[in-house]
DNA sequence: CTACTATTGGCAATAAATTGCCAATACAGT
DNA sequence: ACTGTATTGGCAATTTATTGCCAATAGTAG
């Protein structure tokens, strides 16, 4: 009985994810992984995200003007924000998470979530 | 000397932006200015939308998982944040914004700006 | 080692947003 | 009202992100 094959493509994009401490792209897990591996294809990094999104292990995140970023589910859990580099356009987590929210809603509205994206230049490019 | 000339079209997608009191995508200019006009093509908006960015009289809203929104520039300019209602899709402008944001910045990183989304319900919606 | 089949990956196809093209339309000066 | 041309708007084409297809590849059980 045959159901799940260990590959050095799934390793190598889980180990991407898993490592990089912050979320990335399909393009930067294609990058990542292809410096471990010799072959990774695009499509296989889509569909093996795809796949750990499925299984709970990660989750996407949306982001402006841009393609999803995937992270590790157990950091997205904890509650945080991003940090958005202008110059190379990578994201980052940041702890921490602004109060007084609630003062901000217009009557009659529901706030469920909020969302904050904080934007200038990381240390290596500033 | 012809330069600029004044259009039924131009004149209801301009008012439709300048009214509406919430930054609008483009399927919602359109569906709000052929409300005024009878004939209003979407590729008529996407023109003039375009020209009044260039002419500095709104500007572009970038959204997650959505297409780009427009608001007057008056209204950009007067830092504020928004409100994105998951039912409808519409966003909406809230004022106040919320402190303490330098103490997240990780060291090393230069904060420019930041931008924050709540979202739930809208009055409307919930 | 062999056979079976899960997985891969290149390329075409799709989806969604936006733009190019251009003939028809409608402002504006005369 | 007449004419010149700015503007319009439908449709095809483009762009970017993602998925379908399927033959080739490579884990894994026996």
């Amino acid at each position: 009985m045959t159901q799940q094959r260990t590959t050095k493509q799934f390793e190598a994009i889980r180990k991407a994810i898993d490592s990089a401490g912050r979320p990335l792209s399909i393009e930067e897990i294609h990058d990542v992984a292809s410096r471990t591996v010799e072959t990774v294809g695009q499509r296989t990094v889509y569909r093996v995200v795809r796949q750990l999104q499925d299984e709970g292990m990660i989750v996407g995140v949306s982001v402006p003007n841009g393609s999803d970023r995937y992270e590790l589910a157990s950091i997205a859990s904890k509650h945080h924000h991003h940090f958005h580099c202008k110059a190379c356009d990578r994201f980052f987590d940041v702890d921490g998470c602004p109060g007084g929210l609630k003062k901000m809603v217009p009557k009659g509205f529901v706030l469920e979530h909020h969302d904050l994206t904080l934007s200038g230049l990381c240390a290596a490019c500033a």
